[in-house]
DNA sequence: TATCTTCGTGTTAGCGCTCACATGTTAGCG
DNA sequence: CGCTAACATGTGAGCGCTAACACGAAGATA
């Protein structure tokens, strides 16, 4: 900074203040000191900045296993977001969600003097654990269906759900099944009630889930050809795309046909759902718009524009083929 | 830190000493600081002392959609790598590759002041374009093919693809056609050479590709589609599993059953290719080992210990059950 | 013309840390 | 007991930047 403030015969402070698009700065002096930055590749430095004005500009994100493509998807919106905020995102993963995983990413990421923290796990503990911290900054829960904390962006899981669930009863079936996610997720909470509520709505008992699997499509099978054993349902309602696809590959495997014996749906709405064998009908959830929210609450609040804040995006049913009307004693209705 | 130094009652020199886990501090001392620490909720400034030691202990990731199993998989390996070797991980992310993103996201990432760049988009120009940038750190390309930049880390692309038509051609089948990926992506390049130098081994003719796809189901599918219109090849190896679930989708819809009418290999071994209809026969690349190994050329990069380096992980044939000996003339060989 | 306001720019101090060196303190040895 | 070497700790400077203020030169007002 030094040698650009030499090379346009100015004082470091006026390199500073172009530098920053300060306004009182006359055309002449700007040009010159632009021009000296570009000869000589000046480079502002973000550490000694963030030294003086005690802000890092950075944004720290905690969430899990990638692969998935929920928090794939909104970590993707949540970049292209805080790009735009002029924040930078700083990554802790976890490979499997754990109470001390968690501590030691937001550690890492505090360490890193992060100026927020954006949570993209959702288990029931990760909340109360994070405020044990006491970070002393804003956290931001993403995608949790429940409101612990001051500041969450979430999708409407149960509404999701229950709208999966209704599109079942709707097209004839007695009752709907439910193969739900790991017990321990918020997610797979939110989807079970809302799978329940619409039972009870159409005032049908309301049957045990027929299995707690871990998202996995491996997990869907397992528990599908389990299922089928016994005395089998008309519908399914998976707590998501993957676990329904397995569930589809064991009624394949059954000799079964979806859905002319079994009517499935998923959640999610992964781009390959179009293409299941059959093709999947499923809730589609807007994870970028999630990110982009979530990122924008984080804007807010330190801006000091705080509050508890909730926002959350609604999921839209995509009906595709793996649903159809129950065939048997209903089959003249449809 | 002065705080910290005051109640231990020594100098912000040792307290620094025994943050940095020097060697020479008397144990007692050491003791008084830490309790000191724990007591004051004391973390050190990373931006002081970045600005002292001239390093941001910070590596940037430059990749593209996260949604996509391998660049997601790989940032968890190159995370989990990164951490243990000390670094943070710094992101930026292209919705869409494009150069001009590539050059933002770079530019980005090195006012950011990182140390070194892992760049995950595997496009021809991506590495010419990056070294214009001149950005005076170690590079680390990810996932290229080609050995166009000194450090690399990548898979065997070529061999995988060789294996994979290499066994349907052992499996009986006359030829075997191809789904391209991208003809601008390194990879996709890589596994069409692979494929037509399995063909040429065999003394087989290699014929055209039978499209070029985006890596989606839907062009795989669409790709399909138009295939069937034509003549039918009775095996095709599609460039990834996504666009082989579309191109399974469109032979179930033409009322052809796969592997009997068409065998079909894909590539990646995504979680849900054993589950697909039918389980999808693929190449499995182990991209979490990839991450990590790029994160090591990094390290030794950083340590001066350079030197062009490729590295290469091996991927291995996963036969499931979408490809079979074909039918007809030759269907009393096997 | 004297005085007050802008405006544009320079000067100084310090953010919290580490580095290099200075200093004190203990042990080892003849 | 004195000298040296090793160890343990303290001191001062400065990393590159911005905030706060100081200051001179224009223009505005009486």
């Amino acid at each position: 900074m030094a040698d650009v403030a030499e090379v346009a015969g100015v004082s470091h402070q006026t390199v500073s203040r172009v530098v920053n698009g300060a306004t009182a700065i006359r055309p002449a002096t700007r040009e010159r000191v632009l021009a000296a930055i570009a000869d000589l590749g000046y480079r502002r430095n973000t550490a000694a900045r963030a030294l003086v004005t005690r802000r890092s500009g950075s944004i720290g994100v905690i969430t899990t296993d990638m692969s998935q493509f929920g928090p794939a998807r909104t970590l993707l919106g949540l970049e292209s977001a805080s790009r735009a905020a002029g924040y930078q995102l700083s990554l802790a993963l976890m490979s499997e969600y754990s109470p001390t995983a968690l501590v030691e990413a937001a550690e890492h990421l505090l360490t890193q003097a992060v100026e927020a923290l954006v949570v993209v796990v959702a288990h029931p503990q990760t909340l109360p654990l994070l405020a044990s911290l006491q970070p002393g900054l804003p956290v931001v829960a993403v995608g949790a269906g429940l409101a612990q904390m001051p500041l969450t962006a979430g999708i409407g899981q149960v509404a999701g759900a229950d709208r999966a669930t209704t599109h079942l009863l709707e097209l004839g079936h007695e009752s709907v099944a439910h193969l739900a996610g790991p017990g321990d997720w918020l997610e797979s909470v939110a989807r079970a009630d809302g799978w329940r509520q619409a039972l009870e709505r159409a005032g049908r008992p309301a049957p045990g889930v027929i299995g707690e699997g871990d998202w996995s499509a491996r997990s869907g099978y397992r528990i599908g050809r389990a299922m089928l054993r016994g005395p089998r349902p008309t519908a399914v309602f998976a707590a998501n795309d993957q676990m329904a696809l397995g569930l589809l590959r064991a009624i394949d495997e059954a000799g079964l046909r979806a859905p002319d014996d079994i009517s499935v749906v998923g959640f999610d709405d992964l781009p390959e759902a179009a293409y299941f064998t059959p093709p999947l009908t499923t809730v589609r959830q807007d994870f970028f718009e999630l990110g982009r929210r979530a990122m924008d609450l984080i804007a807010r609040a330190l801006e000091g524009d705080l509050a508890a804040v909730t926002t959350s995006v609604e999921p839209v049913l995509v009906v595709r083929a793996s649903t159809a009307a129950p065939v048997g004693p209903r089959s003249g209705h449809g």
